[in-house]
DNA sequence: GCATCATCCGGATGGAGAATCCGGTTAGCA
DNA sequence: TGCTAACCGGATTCTCCATCCGGATGATGC
């Protein structure tokens, strides 16, 4: 970003975020002072790499963010526009279930967030513009608003989490309130 | 509960519960050493009455639960099983956007909430029999369990937490997002 | 290869907040 | 009015988070 770090440094770099993937995956949450003792390091290590648990956890999620992005931009290349979105929704419900350090990073208000506030930028353009061709096809009611996209979605993974069981359950159950959600949001064009 | 309070701690018990549901509607998160200063009581009192902040959130949120059961039961003498449904749900999620109490309460594990687990399983139970009535009505669709309801509920507050905006918004967002869902749940019965 | 410097390491230290504990006080009752 | 049990309240302890600086280490020029 800066520049090339030192490789010392780099090296406790991604020690450090693979202690965190590895403890978001396993549901605990992020400590700095806790991922330093795992990781080895110093606990100053840590809070010079990151200064927040919020930023480490930002960094743990970029990947998945980018993919999703990518998967987004891909979409918007498909020729039906309803199943675009449907598409690109599914993705993100299930991404949001099955990696824990989503939920927070997209509920976050857009500028709490340095590191990703890029990306989610993307992705909400992404999720618009999407939105926007399937209205233009008649294919969603008229009252929902690109705004309404990342709630929507953000809801349906805390349902998921309340609702709980194994994670192969999850994402069942992620399937089934995102198919009753669009079943609500889906309209089809009435001849124009 | 156990033996009638002593009249000093009945009083302070009062100012105490007073003083936390300002705290909640002004959106400030309950600390007890906090709630004991603004009550003008000592730390050691609000622990004496509550040993937890949860558990003076639950005392909160109570009248809220059993105004809602009350409804529930009403609603089940109604005539028509979808309507009687939907307005429970929808008294259901007014009141969590409204009131910052219940959203934990709601969200919580069953067992977790000792004083108001009993409630809980009211509301369950009322909700369940709504449900169970529409389903024979032929009015939902059948992959609905009844399981289903608390999370979903959940989930809509949470997207309109996400979604944001004054509170004359979140409300009118929340009935958006019900009857998105609702939409997508209902079903018209097939002649039988 | 070696000296020099910037950068980084890491834990000891400081500070904020939560929870406990016990001497003093007050209400209820005979 | 005197006695006892229950209650009050803040000083104290404990835990956890964040900072800071002396020591170490990798990078650069000769």
């Amino acid at each position: 970003m800066t520049m090339p770090l030192r490789k010392d440094a780099a090296r406790n770099w991604d020690r450090i975020v693979a202690v965190a993937r590895a403890l978001v995956d396993q549901g605990t949450p992020l400590q700095l002072n806790d991922v330093a003792g795992r990781a080895g390091l110093g606990v100053g290590t840590v809070y010079r790499h990151f200064a927040t648990p919020e930023a480490l956890l930002e960094t743990v999620a970029t990947p998945c963010l980018e993919a999703l992005a990518d998967h987004g931009r891909q979409a918007l290349t498909g020729t039906d526009p309803w199943r675009a979105l449907e598409g690109f929704l599914l993705r993100t419900v299930e991404a949001q279930v099955t990696d824990a350090s989503l939920a927070p990073v997209a509920a976050a208000a857009t500028d709490t967030l340095p590191h990703t506030t890029e990306l989610k930028e993307t992705l909400r353009s992404v999720g618009t513009a999407l939105l926007s061709r399937a209205r233009d096809a008649g294919a969603v009611r008229p009252d929902l608003a690109a705004a309404d996209l990342v709630p929507l979605m953000c809801g349906i993974a805390y349902a998921v989490n309340v609702h709980g069981g194994t994670p192969a359950d999850r994402i069942d159950t992620a399937h089934r309130y995102l198919a009753t959600l669009l079943e609500g949001l889906h309209t089809t064009p009435q001849h124009a």
